[in-house]
DNA sequence: CTGAAAGCGCTTACAG
DNA sequence: CTGAAAGCGCTTACAG
């Protein structure tokens, strides 16, 4: 169509030169003589000049544009975390250009193309990530940051709440709660979360001298849920007290496989207890009890990070941990031995 | 840190000229002999050659960045929406830029960060949206793709889901199962889709004879849904048989509010519908008939015109049409009059 | 405060 | 098939 009007164009109709024009519509504007710059930014409006980021971002190498590495845990918890970071982000003048990555994908053919858009930063979010598109990203100065996935000696940040304490949480509750036979059912993965979750369960389940009587591996989704429920709860096997599900969503499943294929009453006949803290978590139908990241200052902290690592030319990497909280709803019932 | 790697070095090292190079990372690799092509290949691999995309795209003009702009309504069926089109725009060799807008935002601050990103295409999700943005899109030679949100006249493409049906769908539905007092809790804003709803569901039922018994407005918000429901049927109320909820979430809301502070039995004692077709509409706590739209069709509907948009050069305007279609669960019970 | 000029890392006629 | 050179639209010393 139409050509673009470029800073030229300006400059010639105001009769001025390039750099001045430039000067006008970067962060040199004080240089600039104020009627100069109204004139300037006068008829840039009339003839509808907008700046080349492109090509500022190619001399500057500030392109204002933060690569976003997201997986496939699509789900409600996850859903939330990726519009906080790009509301966030973008309210930092910035712009987020996400990666889909899965565990089919090709991760170096990923990688490479972060490092060719030449982000300002990586923001890590999924759960496929090796240490060689960490590396990759650290020798062409692309600054990293890792969201719940703790990976000792990484040239990386890292933010990560810590899901050894969320473990933790749920064993004294339910232990403090009376019950002794425990479910637990875990996603499949070996992701750094989950085992930190299962390891402070267990640890802290020993010391009370008990075990988990059943464990089951799923999905992130409800419907594996309602089958674990299926499997775990048959009537022929072990009577389980209390169940819990290492994320919200399996819970809700969990649940629903319980109440409609069994007729058990939670928490009357047992308790089940979740972990993320969803918005469906606090429904009516569910009311679940659960541990709660802090999402929102989790997201914080990884902008002050961003920020830092942006604007500072520091070379030492950050290390930000929180502490997840336990939510009391109604789905764990205190039981007498 | 370390400087960046460039095809000048890639070319110094390899004893060739940086054009070579360039047609070898370029699709103009035809033109360069095969085992030159390897030589360079080989030595840009040794020392970590990465293309630089934003010079490409600010010569060539193919940036290989599409803008895609989301609203505020996150729920789990836009969320979905967001992610399909991430996910198939990635696969076309290409990177969504994200720009949140919401009601608050300045739209055209906004759309003037699309334009200064010389970005190939932008989707527009989002209801915020005026002729002004689309304006100042076209004139600078982005192609915009509306979705769900028909405007006559503007030069966009537009593919969306046809609401009139939808509520069409949902009048016949209920007349037909014996309806007559029927409840309708709609979206407060007035978007394209919602009006759309509207008539269709007021026309069908006209022709029937009948009309609204009782309107209520909310957000796209389960709480919302939920105090609808008790305002709705207060005992002091005319009693509803049937409600329709032009959202899931919504209708999920509305459901709980029913059974749980009234006690009323869903289907036996009221009928609900709602529309989307959410993850959540299929959970066996719910069960929720309701209306779905083909979203996955839409969207690839969508990439269908950002492909033609991107390669043909051709100046006219698509306009896509799909139909949305009734999904029975069991939330809706036939009753005699 | 302002302008002329070099240069960012590519692509792409042009000439051979 | 390959290279020298111009140029994309900016930023940024440098000189005045």
């Amino acid at each position: 169509m139409n050509e673009r009007v470029t800073s030229k164009d300006v400059a010639r109709i105001s009769g001025v030169s390039q750099s001045t024009v430039s000067r006008v519509f970067s962060d040199k504007k004080n240089l600039v003589k104020p009627e100069i710059q109204q004139l300037v930014r006068e008829t840039a409006k009339n003839i509808g000049y907008y700046p080349n980021l492109i090509a500022r971002g190619m001399i500057s190498g500030k392109t204002n544009i933060v690569a976003l590495l997201i997986g496939d845990n699509i789900g409600p918890h996850y859903n939330r975390l990726i519009n906080l970071f790009i509301t966030k982000i973008q309210s930092l003048g910035k712009q987020c250009l996400v990666f889909q990555v899965t565990r089919q994908d090709n991760l170096d053919a990923i990688i490479s193309r972060v490092i060719q858009f030449h982000v300002e930063a990586a923001i890590i979010t999924a759960s496929a990530m090796t240490e060689h598109m960490v590396k990759a990203c650290s020798e062409n100065s692309i600054p990293v940051i890792l969201y719940n996935r703790y990976v000792e000696g990484l040239p990386v940040h890292t933010v990560y709440a810590d899901s050894v304490t969320g473990g933790t949480l749920v064993a004294d509750y339910l232990y403090t709660n009376g019950h002794r036979n425990i479910g637990y059912v875990r996603f499949t993965k070996d992701t750094g979360e989950e085992i930190g979750k299962k390891n402070g369960l267990y640890s802290r389940l020993r010391e009370y001298g008990i075990d988990i009587a059943q464990e089951e591996k799923t999905a992130y989704d409800y419907d594996e849920g309602y089958a674990a429920a299926l499997r775990m709860l048959h009537p022929d096997k072990k009577h389980l007290t209390a169940v819990f599900c290492t994320s919200d969503i399996v819970a809700l499943g969990f649940m629903d496989g319980a109440r409609h294929e069994y007729g058990i009453n939670i928490p009357q006949e047992l308790s089940v207890i979740g972990y993320d803290d969803i918005a469906m978590a606090s429904w009516k139908s569910y009311e679940l009890t659960t541990v709660c990241s802090p999402t929102e200052a989790l997201v914080d902290k990884v902008i002050a990070t961003l920020n830092i690592s942006l604007h500072k030319n520091n070379h030492e990497f950050i290390t930000e941990m929180l502490e997840p909280f336990l939510v009391e709803r109604n789905t764990v019932q205190k039981i007498s031995d």
